[in-house]
RNA sequence: GGCUCCAUGGUCAAGCGGUCAAGACACCGCCCUUUCACGGCGGUAACCCGGGUUCGAUUCCCGGUGGAGUCACCA
């Protein structure tokens, strides 16, 4: 077979040659021990936090080693274009503070080692694939979807693996003249990789190869012998191909991807070898679970809608948050490091492949608030109330008007009890925050909690009679609260939770009930920040008025 | 089913031949406090099983078991 002579009459189009793209797209001039990464999505138009995890790790490696982090768009799956799917992919990374220094963006492309969509990029696959051709190394396959059903069918029942390879890669050794003959009946072709890996043969012969995993260390298993699909009938390279030849052009260091694509390795090592490059170096990510059924399963973007990323968009966490979360899974040792360093920037931090965890990490949406909280408390009230309002925005409109009308109002709530050495950690995520404060609210009012059991309904009456009756907004906080415990005295509460401790059958019970009694009436819950301030953002008048509705 | 990865408390996770087996979240208790929080202190709770190697295995090796992933002209 004259080899030359098959890539012509394929690939008649095709003038460039590999050596071409090799002078277009030089290595890369870049200090010592700078990585190049790059996020590959398909836009299929949804993210979730598995590929922010991912992308996280790749943003790290590249600005901590003063290297380029790019955007490449995997779209050669064209069953699956989302319309505006590019655009939703690069705003919501760069809502949580993920930058890319090159390729894809919303203004176009960035770079010089475009296109970075690989649509875009046919020729120079089929450039490659040519030489394969050339080389013998690769070969047209013209089996229709039923007949590569029926090998699977005969396979399965002879109990051998399925796949297209050996005895029956079918046409693997096609003859000039019937690939010729099959090409003028106007056949749809595909193009796959003449494997050279070894399948027949006892277990113990099988050859092996090893990979130096950047998380994992070595891997062995055993090597690729499919004959893959290289470029598909479209013309358009399968995943597999497009990563070898982008990742080599792009000259990409380190490839971080999930562990799903450990069983691929094989394929893209054979790849590498052929074509006669190094591969990158290999980072197989631990995959992000979620408890089901009390079994650990794979985040799955069809069943898991709620763990996209637009779900922690819509509560309204802020990014930050999910920043420092990602973090703290991501590397081992980052929660230490965080406490030891509680203000430094999470840029600082050195972060490490080694320190990665390889075991498939529950999503912990415990652990994800109380790291919000700790993120929150940070937050000036006046920043914060720029994030609510934006979040609400685009969110919740009907709240965005609410709060903007009274914004100065919005930020002394929002900085209540916030101030001081041991500031309060109520919020959150922008959602539960509106929740939590919208007791400030009249619209948003509501009385979801009761008197403690120890307070029958007469002596609650009693104690906001009282309360109205000696209320005067211009008491300082130690004078009203005097009050309050004249108020617990006289209705045979004491004055001193202490008191009450040593004596409980004396007394009703002790002033926090009183206290708590009032909050009810006042915020509608026994859970709020200190009462007198929130009396003076309430208003004397709104205050007074709240506790009337009780009588 | 083949191949691959993984295996320490409920969850995340240190450990890398000798430890009373860290820490964080969650939970419980106590303290502080006018209440609610915050904070502080303390507590319950773990090395999947069986063989080796070794003076000694959570740690190394082998075999089970369990969980996960993957076997497309999807990525």
């Amino acid at each position: 077979m004259d080899h030359q002579q098959l890539a012509d009459l394929l690939f008649p189009h095709i003038l460039k040659a590999p050596a071409d793209y090799e002078s277009i797209y030089p290595e890369r001039n870049l200090p010592e021990g700078a990585k190049v990464t790059r996020l590959g999505p398909s836009p299929t138009g949804f993210i979730h936090l598995g590929n922010l995890y991912g992308a996280f790790v790749d943003e790290r490696l590249a600005h901590q080693s003063k290297g380029i982090f790019y955007l490449r768009i995997e779209d050669t799956d064209d069953k699956r274009q989302v319309d505006g799917a590019v655009e939703a992919i690069i705003s919501s990374l760069d809502f949580f503070g993920l930058q890319f220094d090159e390729g894809a963006t919303m203004d176009g492309e960035v770079g010089q080692y475009g296109p970075y969509h690989q649509s875009q990029r046919g020729e120079i696959y089929q450039t490659f694939v040519k030489q394969l051709i050339e080389k013998g190394m690769a070969y047209p396959c013209f089996c229709t979807e039923e007949e590569l059903n029926g090998i699977r069918e005969e396979q399965e029942s002879l109990k051998e693996n399925p796949g297209y390879y050996g005895k029956w890669a079918k046409h693997r050794d096609l003859s000039f003249e019937e690939i010729k003959k099959r090409l003028d009946q106007d056949e749809k072709f595909v193009i796959r990789l003449r494997s050279k890996g070894t399948h027949d043969c006892a277990e113990e012969d099988l050859k092996m190869i090893t990979v130096e995993d950047g998380i994992r260390g070595p891997l062995t298993m055993p090597e690729n012998h499919q004959d893959v699909v290289i470029l598909k009938a479209t013309g358009i390279p399968t995943y597999h191909f497009a990563h070898v030849v982008d990742d080599h052009l792009m000259r990409t260091t380190h490839v971080i991807r999930g562990a799903e694509w450990l069983p691929s390795l094989p394929i893209h090592v054979e790849l590498f070898e052929t074509l006669g490059w190094t591969h990158p170096i290999y980072c197989h990510t631990a995959q992000l679970m979620k408890m089901e059924d009390g079994n650990k399963r794979k985040l799955s973007k069809r069943k898991d809608p709620e763990l996209s990323l637009d779900y922690y968009r819509s509560e309204g966490y802020h990014p930050e948050a999910v920043r420092e979360y990602l973090l703290t899974i991501l590397n081992s040792n980052y929660e230490e490091w965080r406490i030891a360093n509680p203000d430094a920037s999470q840029n600082s931090f050195d972060f490490t492949v080694e320190k990665m965890s390889n075991s498939g990490t529950l999503f912990d949406l415990d652990k994800l608030n109380d790291i919000s909280k700790d993120v929150l408390v940070k937050i000036p009230a006046a920043e914060l109330s720029t994030f609510l309002l934006d979040w609400a925005d685009h969110h919740k409109p009907e709240i965005a008007s609410l709060l903007k009308e009274q914004q100065s109002y919005l930020e002394q709530i929002l900085d209540l009890g916030r101030t001081g050495d041991k500031p309060r950690k109520d919020f959150v995520y922008a959602k539960q925050i509106f929740e939590f404060i919208s007791y400030f609210y009249d619209s948003y009012f509501v009385r979801a909690d009761s008197y403690p059991e120890n307070v029958n309904e007469e002596d609650a009456k009693k104690i906001l009679e009282a309360y109205l009756d000696t209320y005067n907004h211009q008491d300082d906080q130690a004078q009203w609260f005097d009050k309050i415990r004249e108020i617990a005295t006289a209705n045979n509460y004491a004055a001193k939770p202490k008191d009450f401790k040593k004596n409980p059958d004396l007394y009703k019970g002790h002033v926090g009930d009183v206290s708590t009694v009032i909050r009810i009436a006042l915020m509608g819950r026994a859970m709020s920040p200190d009462i007198w301030e929130i009396q003076q953002i309430l208003g004397e008048e709104k205050t007074k008025e709240r506790i009337s509705q009780m009588l």
